[in-house]
DNA sequence: CTGTTAGCGCGTTCAC
DNA sequence: GTGAACGCGCTAACAG
């Protein structure tokens, strides 16, 4: 059997001495074919492994079974469940996924989405995007091309669905926490290049104005939060910060630099939660391996992707654009608690 | 400007007022064109905003510019690492990644891959792939008609190019590591599914035979080793086992492992090092972010997935198969130290 | 330098 | 029930 190339559709029509839309027919079932002679087919169709290109297929019906991922890069566990709840959700549907890391370069971003058009999947979800000046008029225009659901995206383009978390009132329910145990001096731990962290940082701005004044010395910025040396990154910044600012308490935007927050205190020879409390957010697997085991507010990364694919695939089906605000709740385990009497 | 669907290379064509040919040969820039009617058409691509329609072009030069990417999961960072450099690799050449979670269910692996065959990539890199009985035929068939690539994989297939560890080597070394440390109780932790694993116990058996003869009770199996409870369910073994047995080390198969193993120690009041060594595999972001840090074996992801990229590449170009074997060297932290005097 | 034409592999009318 | 023919958007000869 010297089959180096791959079969077609007229190669089983003509070894099965039918014509190619016979064979269409019994590929796709869509039309009545006689049962002898789709028995004749699908033993060609056998023999010759013969499978179906999805491409050709797809020009002429001028539809697309693929979709298309953009996330700022993979190495915060974040990603990696958000994006097992898309997957899950669409492998139902015949979709599959291009997936594509920005690395947090809006160039990146960018050519990374005229790659997904060109390919022509049907739908992009952006994950997380960081948006500024020029691009939202980039993706207000891709949003009339093409079917876009935003995840934890905060600039609002018409036509595009959104899925995102309550974050402020994440963040609120996690400083109230923190209060309701006492804490004034909550440091306030970001990073660079996501709106996640620009509406928790506000949040905690207005927070503090409530409670006798911001001190801006508190706001700190890491640089890039989703690396993977965020976490060490983290820890180097508090490690200069804390002996200055003695906090009794540390928010932080997501869980990796919670952990980077514990790791420098522990360095410090403060201890967690006794000296210091430390809150993160997200809630990734990784929260619950290390010691203490980190006390964050859960984003239900799994419900983001699921809802974010049905979002999705309910506008390619020519729905139109929606918002789901999921609530984030609180995961109280080990890494906060009660300030300590000074 | 009611521009709804997408512009093709007519309407650029028509509007530019000239045939789809030199539209064609601007766009990829492979003849020459009068730099004048050049421009103009150039200006009418910006006005229509017209993206070249990748599966029509890939339709009739019989290519593809999308590869295939097979994965367990993505909840152990490993992966994460491996597909960053895959991607870095890949981005140059203009290629794009189908991403394909399997779930370790053989069914969802075979039926994802088909997924991408019909999607027509021109090449597949399979990570980790967990194959058994029937399945080696599988993979024998689709190695003839399409290149493949797979990482950590052991089974020899024709025609397939592999980037592997030397794990046995690496193994060896971990454990030589910790019986020069003094260490003889040794613990051997691994999981399902993988065929790394088994490597590492056929090392870990020979050798203990080499060491006074094996007592398998000191194999462990925690089940699923890469999901996002792995490490809990280590954890949770090791605290049953641990007890019992009464092990100077621990030598796990991967670094989620060697987590749950260190809080399994922590909770039962042992200390790490002191009273016990851990040693993981693999040197995920994690290892250095957990306490104390982990001693593993570095198993250089990025370069498993550039060097996994590139033979993919050298494959479609009409390169024969290759193996590549890297060496795994030992990075010694905080996890392990010599025996505790008894 | 540029236009015309013939497919790429497939689904889909429209006849038979 | 089945086949012939057209077209999806594009590139690659082949003419001019």
């Amino acid at each position: 059997m010297e089959d180096r190339k791959k079969a077609t559709i007229v190669d089983v029509a003509r070894q099965a001495g039918v014509s190619v839309a016979t064979v269409s027919r019994v590929v796709n079932g869509n039309y009545p074919v006689k049962l002898e002679t789709k028995e004749r087919v699908q033993k060609v169709i056998q023999a010759l492994r013969y499978v179906p290109n999805v491409q050709a297929r797809e020009l002429n019906t001028r539809q697309s079974s693929t979709l298309g991922v953009v996330v700022p890069g993979l190495h915060n566990m974040f990603f990696a469940e958000v994006i097992d709840g898309i997957e899950e959700a669409v492998r139902q549907d015949g979709f599959s996924l291009l997936l594509n890391c920005a690395k947090n370069d809006p160039q990146q971003e960018m050519s990374g989405i005229q790659a997904l058009v060109s390919r022509n999947v049907s739908g992009i979800i952006l994950i997380s995007p960081n948006m500024a000046g020029i691009r939202e008029s980039f993706y207000a225009e891709l949003a009339r091309r093409i079917p876009l659901v935003f995840i934890n995206g905060y600039h609002h383009i018409p036509d595009v669905s959104y899925v995102t978390n309550d974050e402020q009132r994440g963040t609120q329910q996690a400083l109230d926490y923190l209060e309701r145990l006492g804490h004034q001096r909550i440091l306030f731990v970001r990073g660079d290049h996501s709106d996640s962290y620009t509406i928790k940082e506000e949040v905690y701005r207005r927070d503090r104005e409530r409670h006798g004044g911001l001190d801006s010395r508190f706001l700190i910025n890491i640089g890039e939060g989703n690396g993977p040396e965020t976490a060490d990154s983290a820890m180097q910044q508090l490690l200069r910060v804390i002996p200055d600012l003695d906090p009794t308490a540390i928010f932080c935007c997501n869980d990796l630099m919670a952990v980077g927050a514990i790791n420098a205190c522990k360095r410090l020879g403060r201890r967690v939660p006794a000296d210091i409390s430390v809150v993160g957010y997200d809630n990734i697997a990784l929260s619950r391996m290390i010691e203490p085991k980190l006390t964050t507010m859960d984003q239900n990364m799994f419900q983001l992707g699921s809802n974010a694919a049905s979002l999705l695939i309910e506008r390619i089906r020519g729905g139109c654009s929606k918002r789901i605000v999921l609530e984030n709740v609180l995961v109280e385990r080990e890494s906060a608690g009660k300030v300590r009497s000074s």
